[in-house]
DNA sequence: GACGCGTCTTGAAGCGCTCCAAAGTCTAGC
DNA sequence: GCTAGACTTTGGAGCGCTTCAAGACGCGTC
């Protein structure tokens, strides 16, 4: 910065104005300074500006699973709204290890970001503590925090199921099944409340089978597709609620393509997330429709509402509605 | 850190000691220091130190499409290799957006970050040429740079379209279609390339058509595919190579799902990406595998080599060569 | 007891920037 | 010609840390 004051012929706090306050330069010496900070090639440096004015204008978004479309558009909609409010996103991805997690968190934490949107698998509670006991402003995504602990941004989760369900009644179905799995993800716990409720709710003429998938990838939604392809035509539910879109299109894909148990006709199938390609699969799969882009929008406007009230904020929960797509796999 | 130096009767320079080189602290110090520090909630300045050091520990990664699993991949790759030697990867996003490409560029130049990860969708040479004239190191993945300019891993495109075409006249395919689209993408021009060389190889016998989508979406692709349903059957191709695995599941869905041409029987269809979710469409896809993770991991070492080395490091291009994965929709 | 030699600890310089009080410059008005 | 007031520019303090020369301390040796 001293080689480009020396050479445009003034002070560093000139060259300071000309970045930070260009009003306070006359347009001459400004053009002499821009002129000289190109042809030196400068670039100022962050860690400095940071240094002095305490803080930066990034926000770090630490994502559960980069691999979920539901995560990619909170990430898509958190980085449309920063930077409608003049800030960067950061992105990291912790592939679901909390000791990953742990060391992002900390990152930001010591690069003193703006602050830091959270989309965690698990219980995150320690994690979050530690930085906003120093003073790291947090918003939870997708995960509901310990009450009073800091803001977050939900979707509800119990409707997911219920929709769900409720759609598979409405159409005429009485078996159900519920495929779910990773019952201690508090998403899938509250969606599995939604199930049983719609379920209550119609009487004793629908029953509702739990069916434990031992995880929640496309692998496992295999495995439980090929059990449910061996079992007795009567004895298969004859609507399917699947915790989630991959798990979900497994299962079509080994009753329908490979076993030859037609979907819809014999069974109908909802998924819960709406992920990218839930509707260009074997059979275009009717899913519950989680709103990731609002998400995100509405995590950085809590997360700028905080940082801007300071002492003064409460801490807030935003819940958004899920909707119900209606394809093939599950018609109306 | 003068607060923590106080509270455990030290100066900072021993709590700076504490913090980085712990052997020079006797053990008696070094423990009540920590003590302090958790006591106190105390979190080093990241400014600071990277102001002192002129430096971080951090690696950039722009992504032009986070939507895409094979940046996805990447980004995997990259970060488990990163991790392995002791820098955090940060992501970035710039949904193929160039304004934003170049933000995000010139944020991590400005932050000093060891390194930047580039994958574009189009040309960036004057960005690259820009950070690159600060000093700040960059790896090219999966673009040509231009000659001399900077390292890169690339995926041999080629031979992808070539693997591709190839596949299909080895299984008697000979009308051939190639769905292309977004020509100046230079993959795709690559792509294009090994086709027509394996037409070419072939001999009189094989014919290839070139059929133009306007974009890479599945929205294109589902157009596509209506088009060709609607044609008369001695007119349809035999074998369809199409660019990317979205727009081939679109058309695949068109033709198998919604019209009734038999995939592959009458229309075998190879994909050009091998992403997530290629073996679980309506007909799973035969395509070419991009080793996404691998090109990551091989990015960073070229990085850290180039960090390394400093003056007398010479520019290198990684290769990669893919894979075909045969699945039922061209299958053997 | 003086000395030398490790081992620990200290304190200050300086990283590159922003901010601000103070100084400098210019114009208009009397 | 002098001055008030507006506009520009300057130069130095200070952000929180690392590093390093120099000082303090302990201990064995002559």
């Amino acid at each position: 910065m001293q080689d480009v004051a020396d050479a445009a012929g003034v002070s560093v706090g000139t060259v300071s104005n000309v970045l930070n306050h260009p009003a306070k330069v006359s347009p001459a010496t400004a053009e002499r300074v821009r002129e000289a900070i190109g042809r030196l090639g400068f670039v100022r440096n962050d860690a400095a500006r940071s240094l002095v004015s305490g803080s930066t204008n990034s926000v770090g978004m630490v994502l559960a699973d980069i691999e979920n479309s539901l995560f990619i558009d909170m990430a898509h909609g958190a980085q449309d709204a920063a930077r409608a409010v003049g800030q960067n996103l950061l992105l990291a991805n912790t592939a679901c290890d909390m000791r990953l997690q742990d060391d992002y968190l900390d990152l930001f934490d010591e690069s003193r970001v703006t602050g830091v949107l959270l989309a965690p698998m698990e219980d995150s509670s320690s994690g979050i503590a530690r930085i906003r006991s120093h003073g790291r402003q947090v918003v939870l995504l997708n995960y509901a925090p310990k009450p009073g602990t800091c803001c977050s941004v939900l979707v509800n989760n119990e409707h997911v199921g219920y929709l769900a369900a409720r759609h598979l009644i409405d159409t005429g179905r009485t078996r159900l099944g519920y495929v779910v799995a990773h019952d201690d993800y508090q998403p899938v716990r509250d969606r599995r409340r939604g199930v049983r409720a719609a379920v209550e709710e119609a009487g004793p003429g629908v029953t509702l089978e739990e069916i434990d998938s031992v995880g929640l990838t496309a692998a496992h939604g295999h495995a439980v597709g090929r059990d449910l392809a061996r079992r007795a035509p009567g004895d298969l539910p004859d609507g399917l609620i699947v915790v989630t879109d991959a798990l979900a299109n497994a299962i079509i894909h080994e009753l329908h393509i490979l076993a030859g148990v037609r979907v819809p006709e014999q069974v109908a199938i909802v998924g819960c997330e709406n992920n990218r390609g839930a509707g260009t699969s074997a059979v275009p799969l009717t899913a519950v429709d989680m709103p990731g882009r609002m998400m995100g929008q509405e995590a950085i406007r809590l997360l700028m509402d905080e940082v801007a009230s300071g002492k003064q904020h409460r801490h807030a929960t935003v819940v958004l509605e899920p909707e119900l797509i209606v394809r093939a796999s599950a018609p109306r």
